[in-house]
RNA sequence: GGGCGCUUAGCUCAGUUGGUUAGAGCACCUCCCUUACAAGGAGGGGGUCGGGCGUUCGAGUCGCCCAGCGCCCACCA
């Protein structure tokens, strides 16, 4: 045995020494030689590698980590990977203001690149220097480099079990492989398409954006009320809009087709304000009379019902809007008279908010404006990202089937969610009405750079045209490739933008292209088709539910292209971590404490502790007094660790293999711990294989409180100077329950039951075999709980009288009389000697009675 | 507009198929240095289980209705 027990055991300094140890003997490595029904898998989620992780992501990840703890000594080889999610626009942005830089693909690699001495506080007014793209690039990787090892260092410290031999970046090599890889087969099958259609556009970052990332917020506008001429010169038609900078981009007015008040326009034409360009009235179901006026003006493209309104009624694009977000400075060719260009020319350029300001002038100075704008709140859609609402562009991009366009589809999504094992079980719900509703296929390309590349080149015909249709494709093993680097296969690289020659594809995935790649890429598919068999489908899919609809959902497309399975059977999603005050945490509101400040603070454990107790699926607030009641749990581990090896000395040593001996010869009261113990053993078991880790924690918790007040109490005396017999009973049960406990605990509290088990037994709590009351069965069922309750409601009793006459708990009791029931009485007369001990009662007597009450004596006389 | 979740002590929450006087921790109050633990321990006060109706011998637990809070979805001119 090993064992030197501190006299006075803390929690300090735990982390290191722990940390250090399981990486030296490789305590969490993953066993590959396990056939599949031997390991239990988990899908990490990927954190974001921007900046930091706040206390929200170290209690999720906890969640996580305690299944895999208890799986691995329930016997199960866990493959838990870590990966980090490095690609996209939160590096780039944070490269972007870090460095003071943007992003410019047409200048060439400059080598180096001098980091300024503010970085990361660059002075306001300071202009982004542009730098190549390849430097852009090597910017990022440098950054989140940086991040991933403080990341590292976190998960570490917070005690995650995680093989660290197995992880992966989303912009790694294997990443990008298996991205390309899964986009070219998507490709080949159909099921990924390059199409020019509208759609969303963040303008500030200058790239389309998926449904997904799309989110409305209330925001500020108004209606204004515009008037159409008639060609017959009669009544003008009025409109209301909130958007009357889009006038010049109008195409129709329409109306619901039941409407009667605009029945008699339909067919007919209408002219513009400001333009007069003609433009007809049409109708369509979505029209609502009852909103403004009834009738409205289809601009291309203002809201995602133009976008509808224009597929359906097919009308004809006039864009104003460039992908900068400013109204473009072409005249727009629909418009002829000179006033109609005077009045457009003064709004090219501008930005939606100017242009606005300045149509309504001029639509005041015109007098076809009536009233003054009505200013209201409405939903607008916002990228989530976002500081400035979407727009709506015509583009060419790359989109994967995913049901928004096709029933069939969408039903084998529907069906795979059924599939799923949902924990909590409503959380199906979110993910049902996201796929429901679906309004078109995902779109995967972004117009960014540190991303995933689109694998794909474009021949150049011989009049130096790009052909989107001939598409030149890498075979899969040259992947990764970067086409914007990298000349076509069969070309070289002078021939890129030339007559008959090539060019690359520029676009990147986005981030969720090669996130919902992420069972695939942990289980190395086709790169490593022994770990793929033994680890895939996985198991356990952990995460939050906000993004069910991208994450989850796209990872389930994904799953069933490529393997015709679910990824995972069971997704566990856990809730968001509130401020004390249950206003969501952010990082910008400032004075955020990070995990790491907390765990130096209480301890891992007590982080754990926190984080445990929240219950699958439900929002936590942080609250600093949990951490401290984790802290005492740890302690109390610790010492009564200490008090229970203590009473083992050198004579009863050797004997005492917990469960060694017949059960027979335990004393009632043990007996009566033991069947209890085992029941909680019975119950943790449950609760975790149903991935309620917060139940387990839970109930273990309870019993544990109740076996050092109680049980711990009521046998001290006998464990110290007992008969040889009754001390061995004591102390035997003692060691068997803790060698229990700290096994059941170790999942949660990591660090100190690693600690305790070092103290008396060999090897890592964390390989030990879960606890099962087969282990000690008979003496469990020989055992009767009534024991330990009555003899524990008698001491609390006797304890209370005298702190009630504010004695010492040591002032001795000359009579304690019990009345209680028949059966009660028994179970207490198989505990009187302990339960007297432990009270110092000189003489307990009994009396029959329908109801439990107790009368105590107590000897003033000391 | 449709849907999901929540509502139990001052606070944070348990309460698994309906079953004896509704639990825990924190906070508060009182007491105690008792041979593991004073950064402890032992006790105490505190709840018409959001409201209403119903099913039942019996409802915090099941059904319906209502209210408040949070969230998701929606074609939001």
């Amino acid at each position: 045995m090993p064992a030197t027990i501190p006299d006075k055991p803390g929690l300090e300094g735990l982390e290191a020494t722990w940390s250090k140890r399981w990486d030296a003997d490789g305590t969490y490595r993953f066993d590959r030689t396990q056939p599949r029904e031997g390991v239990f898998s988990i899908d990490t989620p990927p954190p974001t590698v921007s900046g930091s992780l706040h206390v929200g992501s170290a209690c999720s990840y906890t969640h996580t980590d305690t299944v895999a703890r208890y799986q691995r000594m329930a016997g199960k080889a866990v493959f838990y990977p870590m990966g980090w999610d490095d690609n996209g626009l939160p590096t780039e942005r944070r490269v972007q203001n870090y460095f003071g830089v943007r992003c410019d693909p047409t200048l060439p690699y400059e080598g180096t690149f001098e980091v300024p001495e503010r970085a990361g506080r660059l002075p306001s007014g300071h202009r982004a220097v542009p730098i190549s793209r390849r430097m852009f690039l090597e910017l990022c990787e440098r950054l989140v480099a940086e991040d991933e090892v403080k990341f590292e260092e976190l998960w570490r410290a917070l005690g995650l079990s995680v093989d660290w031999s197995h992880t992966y970046t989303t912009i790694g090599e294997g990443a990008r492989r298996t991205s390309q890889r899964a986009f070219l087969r998507n490709l080949a099958r159909g099921e990924a398409y390059q199409a020019d259609a509208p759609t969303l556009w963040d303008v500030d970052d200058q790239t389309a954006i998926a449904q997904a990332e799309m989110e409305d917020k209330e925001t500020p506008g108004a209606y204004h009320r515009l008037a159409f001429h008639r060609s017959d010169g009669s009544a003008d038609v009025h409109i209301e809009t909130t958007r009357p900078e889009l006038l010049a981009a109008c195409v129709a007015l329409v109306a619901h087709p039941e409407d009667d008040r605009y029945k008699p326009l339909f067919g007919q034409s209408v002219r513009t304000p400001l333009y007069d360009v003609e433009v007809p009235v049409v109708a369509h179901r979505l029209a609502d009379p009852e909103k403004g006026s009834g009738i409205a003006m289809i601009c291309t493209f203002g809201d995602t019902t133009d976008v509808t309104w224009w597929r359906e009624l097919q009308l004809p694009t006039r864009a104003i809007i460039g992908h900068d977000g400013r109204i473009k400075a072409a005249p727009p060719e629909w418009m002829n008279s000179p006033q109609a260009l005077a009045h457009y020319a003064e709004i090219a350029g501008k930005n939606v908010k100017q242009a606005q300001t300045r149509v309504v002038e001029q639509l005041a100075a015109s007098g076809e404006m009536l009233g003054e704008p009505r200013a209201i709140t409405h939903p607008v859609k916002f990228y989530e990202r976002g500081k400035r609402p979407l727009e709506i562009v015509a583009s060419r991009q790359w989109y994967i089937r995913n049901g928004g366009r096709d029933q069939d589809r969408r039903d084998a999504f529907l069906r795979r969610g059924t599939e799923l094992n949902w924990i909590p079980p409503y959380m199906k719900t979110r993910y049902d009405t996201w796929v429901e509703g679906l309004t078109g296929d995902w779109l995967i390309s972004r117009q960014r750079y540190f991303g995933v590349p689109i694998p794909v080149w474009y021949r150049v015909d011989a009049d130096g045209v790009v052909d989107h249709d001939a598409r030149i494709v890498p075979d899969e093993s040259t992947l990764p490739v970067d086409p914007s680097a990298e000349p076509a296969p069969g070309f070289d690289e002078t021939q890129r933008g030339q007559a008959n020659g090539f060019v690359g594809d520029s676009d990147v995935m986005d981030t969720w292209a090669t996130s919902s790649l992420t069972p695939l890429i942990a289980c190395a598919w086709e790169d490593d088709h022994d770990l793929f068999a033994r680890t895939y489908p996985m198991d356990m899919r952990p995460q939050a539910y906000e993004i069910i609809r991208t994450w989850l959902f796209s990872t389930v497309v994904r799953s069933h292209y490529e393997t015709d399975a679910l990824p995972w059977k069971h997704a566990a999603i856990s809730g968001w971590v509130l401020d004390p005050d249950r206003k969501k945490m952010s990082k910008s509101k400032g004075n955020v404490v990070g995990p790491m400040d907390w765990i130096e603070k209480y301890g891992a454990d007590s982080l754990r502790y926190w984080a445990a107790s929240a219950r699958p699926g439900t929002d936590t607030a942080f609250e600093e007094a949990q951490l401290k009641i984790g802290r005492k749990l740890a302690i109390k581990i610790l010492n009564v660790t200490k008090f229970v090896l203590g009473l083992v000395d050198d004579e009863a040593t050797g004997t005492l293999e917990p469960g060694g001996r017949p059960d027979a010869e335990f004393a009632a009261l043990d007996l009566s711990l033991l069947s209890q113990l085992a029941s909680v053993i019975d119950e943790a078991t449950a609760a975790f294989e149903a991935l309620d880790y917060a139940r387990a924690l839970e109930r273990t918790e309870a019993f544990f409180w109740r076996f050092c007040d109680d049980y711990v109490e009521l046998v001290k005396t006998r464990a110290y100077s007992g008969e040889t017999f009754d001390r061995w009973s004591a102390t035997s049960t003692l060691q068997l329950a803790l060698h229990n406990l700290q096994r059941m605990f170790a999942p949660f509290v990591c660090y100190a039951t690693e600690e305790a088990w070092s103290w008396w037994q060999d090897g890592s709590v964390h390989g030990a075999a879960w606890p099962s009351r087969s282990a000690f069965a008979a003496a469990a069922g020989a055992g009767d709980p009534l024991v330990l309750d009555v003899a524990a409601e008698v001491l609390a009793e006797v304890r209370k009288a005298k702190s009630e006459k504010k004695l010492s708990l040591n002032t001795p009791v000359a009579r304690v009389a019990v009345r209680d029931t028949p059966d009660r009485l028994g179970a207490l007369a198989e505990a009187t000697d302990d339960v007297c001990a432990a009270g110092k009662i000189d003489v307990l007597v009994t009396e029959a009675a329908d109801e439990f009450s107790v009368t105590a004596t107590i000897d003033t006389d000391a």
